[in-house]
Parts: structure tokens; sequence; C-alpha cells
DNA sequence: ACAAAAGTGTTATCGCTACACCCATGT
DNA sequence: ACATGGGTGTAGCGATAACACTTTTGT
């Protein structure tokens, strides 16, 4: 499909009070849409935020955050997870809406709305050289953001506050964590994620206690102190609990 | 400002990617955006949603939500304030973004990508005869709702999901009741909101404890039983009290 | 007198916080 | 031996769920 739009400028398209004012139906299809997405992921315990260079006016030379123009045959959504996938080489890596931004003034080049999206993803997997963006693609620490173009700044503090809601009522934060990992980096990516700390002992409570995680029953090797167990987050059994009622909390 | 756009098609125009497809930057300004009201009040102990009739093909004679274009220039914000100006008289009134809706074949006219908004009204404030919708307006009650043009049922089924989230941890339930309101009717209204039912001395205890209520020092008339006391929302405390970290809490 | 909803007090339990303590590994 | 983080047990406090009870109005 692609834009069999009617021509006639009275007619009635789809809403209800547009009609009235007798504007032409073309007038209104002058909007272009584009997805910026703010891709987190985890490292020596610090939350990053992924940024590229602008290589074009305006604000040539500064950071922004990844993103594109939608096409007009394209779901918004997809065309979110296109841009994860050009920049990270990354597939099958949820894309999760935030806001959507309109104001008019916001883009010099016309009027371009944009969706602002969220995505975890666990930096092991990162292939930063799956495009052709390499060069100019930084991991910045989410504390200390350099200036960014457009209004990227108030998106991303938007989507932080949007995260951290969500982070302590679903277990999304396992996205950030490679596969099998310990309860301490559980509790270290929740610290920052967070920005709070929280007592060991009741932490390692509250978690197995939820009965998401499984034990792999291996252990760390080779580092300087006790060696920890090694979870998984057992995604089934999440499965069940939802249907039976139950609700991640903290 | 007005699409000011360049017409080189080669011009990076503000975005990464895009500038190596070669594609004319005219092709992307073809969307057409929308805004869908997802408007609630609360009356006879029922949850109700706003809807009007639709006068127009696509689905003519259907129930759907309330919604329009957005003009070009048109900030989407506004343009939902817009919608709900023109359809209930009111004004002030906060439109929530829930979500944006960007499939390709969403709306048979062409690319229309619609953002999701909701409010919650207070129905006594409600002037029906605002604008001249008058005749096909329904408040329909959230559990029996009848079909819906488009994609608008799955459109109010997330709207109603991300409510219902929010009011646990916001104190928003009061813009739909009346300015001075009973225990009861607050219990109530949060019962039909979560679909749930509170103990009674445990409820009140809560929402007292908080210190959000001001007590009017009036009381109901006229009722067949013990008259109840009236609140007001004291929104001067509940800044004073976010300052100091609170959260509201159920 | 009775119905109906307002409004209050008490108890018993559960969950959690805080804290102390032991364990296994590398240097 | 010691530093480091893993891992566990428990006492006490506080919140609250459950329930019984009293109060005030209209009919």
């Amino acid at each position: 499909m692609n834009n069999k739009r009617s021509s006639k400028t009275e007619k009635v398209i789809g809403h209800q009070f547009t009609a009235f004012y007798k504007i032409p139906i073309e007038k209104f299809f002058q909007f272009a849409l584009s997805v910026d997405c703010i891709i987190l992921g985890y490292h020596e315990n610090r939350l990053k935020l992924l940024l590229i260079e602008r290589g074009a006016e305006p604000h040539l030379g500064k950071m922004a955050l990844p993103g594109d123009l939608a096409y007009p045959n394209e779901d918004i959504n997809l065309a979110a997870s296109r841009v994860l996938l050009d920049l990270t080489g990354l597939t099958d890596v949820a894309m999760i809406q935030t806001n959507t931004y309109g104001q008019v003034d916001r883009h010099p080049i016309g009027r371009v709305v944009t969706v602002g999206y969220y995505s975890l993803i666990n930096v092991d997997q990162y292939s930063p050289l799956a495009s052709s963006w390499a060069g100019n693609v930084l991991w910045a620490d989410i504390d200390d953001l350099p200036d960014l173009a457009f209004d990227h700044k108030s998106i991303v503090g938007d989507a932080l506050r949007i995260l951290r809601e969500r982070v302590r009522s679903q277990p999304i934060g396992f996205e950030l964590l490679p596969k099998k990992f310990t309860l301490g980096d559980m509790q270290s990516l929740y610290e920052a994620l967070l920005n709070t700390k929280f007592d060991k002992a009741n932490f390692r409570k509250r978690m197995l206690s939820m009965g998401l995680l499984k034990d792999t029953k291996e252990i760390q090797t080779e580092v300087a102190h006790r060696p920890a167990r090694l979870f998984t987050f057992d995604k089934v059994a999440y499965e069940n609990l939802i249907q039976k009622g139950f609700t991640f909390e903290l």
C-alpha cells in the first residue's frame, strides 16, 4: 500500500472534524517520521548509551542518538529495528517505544515527528563493525553525556525515566546481562540502573525466591575470591508465573 | 516554520543512514499524523469511555475514538487538546500520550500514523454540546464497548493497561472525581479503575495517612445513611511531598 | 426498627531491613 | 595471612490484612 489517497478536498477522510475546514487532504500528508533509538548497554558496572557522531548539517560533528527517517511504506517499529541492525548487527532485540515528539520546530529540515525507542543490549553480542558507521560511534557513560543534537538530550531523559519505572516492574534487566551471570552481576546492574544500593543478603533472597533464575551448576573461574554460581534467566518459568498473576517487583 | 526542506536528493538531512539510499527527500514527507483520544469519565460507579459515531467512510456508522489529523503547523500535543476541546468544551485537562501506531496498512486513506492520548475527565464539567458533534457521542461502559473502527479497540486496550499501571503510582484518579468527594467515592473509583475490592478500613487509613486529602469540614446531605465527610485533593501538599521523595503507591 | 454506608480499633501475621557471620579463592 | 566478594541465618520492627464493632442518617 502506498498513498492511495483521495484528492477530493471535501471528503471526510476518516476523521471527524477535519472535513469542516475544507482544507485539501494533500496538505495533511506533509509530515516525515523518524525514529530515534536509545540503545543502552552495561559495561564495567556502568550504564552506557550508544551515540553516533553526526556527519552532516545541522549539528555536524555533534553526537546524536542513532536514528533515521522511516520510509513511506515501512512500519515505524520496523524502522527502529532496522536502525539497530544497521548500527550494531543485532536482530531479535526488542525496541520499546517511549514517547513521540511532535513539536513544530524541532527539526530544521521540515516537519519531522520522531518516535523514541529504547532497547537494552548485551554488549558481548555487539559487533560494532556491522555497518559503514563504525568510525564514529561512542558508548557514552549515562551520567556523563556530551552535548547532543536536536532535542535528543530530553529524549534520553524521558527514556531513562520510563526505563527506570519499567525495570522495577518487569524483569527486563536481564537483557543487559550475559547469558550466564552471577547474583553479584545482577545486583550491580540493578544498582547502576536505579542508582541505589541494595543489601546483598536481601537482594539475593528476593531474586531467588521469585523462581526466575535457573542455577546452571557452573561457577566462576579465575576470580580472586570465592567463585560465584552462574545463573540464567528462566524465561519459561517467567511466562508460567505471569499466567498465575505473578508480577515482578523491584 | 513550514516545510522549508531541501530538494537536493543526496543531501544528508539530519539522519545518518538515509543519505546513502539516494532517495529524494520529498519521498519521506508523505505521512499524515493523527491523534486519537481515549477520554475516560466515571459515572455511577462505572468507568466510561467517550466515543463518537463516524459520519463518513470508511467505517461509516461505526463508533470510534474521537480524533483528528494534525495540521502541518500544529504541535501534536496541542492537536490532542484541540480534539478534546472541540468535543467536550474542556480545556486545562492533561492529555497523556500512550503509544504511537505506525503500521503501514492501518488506514485506508494513506499513510496515517496516529498517536494515542488518554485523559481523565470529571463528568460534571463535561458540556456535551460544545461542538457540532453533539448528536452522535456516546459514553460507553468500559467493560461493554461496541465494535470500534480501525484499530481503535487495540488502542483502547493499550491505553487501559497503561492507565492502570499509572493510576497505582500517581494520584491521577482524582481527575475523575468531583472537586469534593467522600472516601467512599474514592474507594469505588479505584475499585472500578483497577477492577478489585479494597478493605474499607484499610483503604481509608492508607489514604488519610498520605496527607494528600484536605478535610473540607463539610458533609454530605440528603443521603439515606450516615453522611460522609467531604475531602478535596491537596495539590500543594502533594507537590511538597514529591520534593521530599514521596511516591504515591496504590 | 431497620437498612445502609460512614467511620474506628485491635490483633496476628508476614515481609523485610539490618546486621553479623562464615566460606572459598588468588596473591 | 589477608583481601575480596560469595553466600547464609536471624532478630526485631513495621506495615497491613482481616474482621469486628460503633455511629449517624433516611425511611
